[in-house]
DNA sequence: CTTGAAAAGAACTGCCT
DNA sequence: AGGCAGTTCTTTTCAAG
C-alpha cells in the first residue's frame, strides 16, 4: 500500500477533478513550483497510484444510446468454465466492462448497443451464446454519476 | 449524433488505448501530418465525442482494497425520493457510481471501502439509513476487465 | 486536405539550498 | 524535500500550396 502525505492527496483531487491540467497550474494552486509539483506527479504514476487516464467517450452522441447491465450466473464453474467465459465475452466488443463479483451472479458485464433492437440482437446471438451461460438478468441504464471517490 | 469517418474512428481507437499520447505519434501511425491529426483531435473534443479524460487510480494500491457493487431498491419511488435518494447518496465519499436503472433494482452503487469491516462501517452507518432504502443486495468486486468498447 | 515554420507552453534535467 | 534556470519536446497558430 502506497502512503500520501497531505499535498499528495490534494494533487490526487485536482487531477481527479480535471486530469488534463499541467503541472504549473496544480503547483500555482498548492503553493508548490512547476517542478516540484511535476516532481510529485510523476512519483504518483511511477508508484502505480495513478494507472493512467482513460478517454471519457459520450457514448450515446457516437450512436449507442442504449447500455444495459447484465447480470450472469454459469451453469457450470470449474476453472475452465470460468476462463473460457472470460475469453469468450473478452471477444463481444459491444461489451465494455466485465466484472468478476461474488453474489447472487458470477459477472456482470456492461453492454452498450445502438438502440434496444441492436440490443437484443447482442444478447440473443453473443450473450446467450456464451459458454456456460445460466440465468441472465438485465438493467437498462436510466442515468449515471460519477464521483471522485475517496482518496487517502 | 455525431459522424465520424474511419480516420476518426482509427483516432479514438489510439487515444482510447493511451489518452496521453501526442498528436505526433497518432499522426505517424494513421500516416497523417501532426496538424492535420491535431485538427481531428481537437475536433472530436468540441463535437463532444470525447467529453474529457479520466484519471484512473488504483484504490487498492491506495487503500481501498474492497469494491461491492449495491442493488438497491427504494421503498418509496415518487419523484422526491428519487431526488432526495440521489443527493443524499451523492454525500456519501465512498460512493463512486451512482447509476439510476430499470429492473429489479433502482439504483446500483459501486462502493469502495478499505476493508470489509470497513465496508460494513459504510454498509450501516451510511447507504441503510439513507432516505426511503428498501432492498438492498451486495455483490463484492474480485475482479474487473475494461474494455474499449464499440467506437462507430 | 496537406506541409513547413515559428511561437508559446509544458515537460523534463541538473544543480543548488 | 523544494526552488531556479535552462533544455527538450509538444502543442498551437499561422502562412501557403
Amino acid at each position: 500500500m502506497i502512503a500520501l502525505d497531505t499535498t499528495d492527496r490534494l494533487i490526487l483531487r485536482e487531477l481527479v477533478r480535471d486530469a488534463t491540467q499541467p503541472a504549473s497550474t496544480i503547483g500555482r494552486k498548492l503553493g508548490l513550483s512547476q517542478p516540484a509539483a511535476w516532481r510529485r506527479i510523476r512519483r504518483l504514476y511511477d508508484s502505480g497510484a495513478i494507472k493512467g487516464q482513460r478517454l471519457d467517450l459520450d457514448h450515446e452522441r457516437l450512436g449507442f444510446g442504449v447500455t444495459v447491465f447484465l447480470g450472469v450466473k454459469l451453469a457450470t464453474k470449474g476453472r475452465v468454465s470460468l476462463d473460457d467465459f472470460e475469453r469468450a465475452v473478452s471477444a463481444i466488443p459491444e461489451v465494455q466492462t466485465v466484472e468478476h463479483i461474488l453474489g447472487l451472479y458470477d459477472y456482470r458485464l456492461r453492454v452498450v448497443a445502438r438502440d434496444i433492437s441492436d440490443f437484443e440482437r447482442v444478447l440473443r446471438r453473443r450473450i446467450m451464446t456464451l459458454p456456460g451461460v445460466g440465468d441472465v438478468e438485465a438493467n437498462v441504464l436510466l442515468s449515471e454519476e460519477r464521483r471522485p471517490g475517496p482518496i487517502g
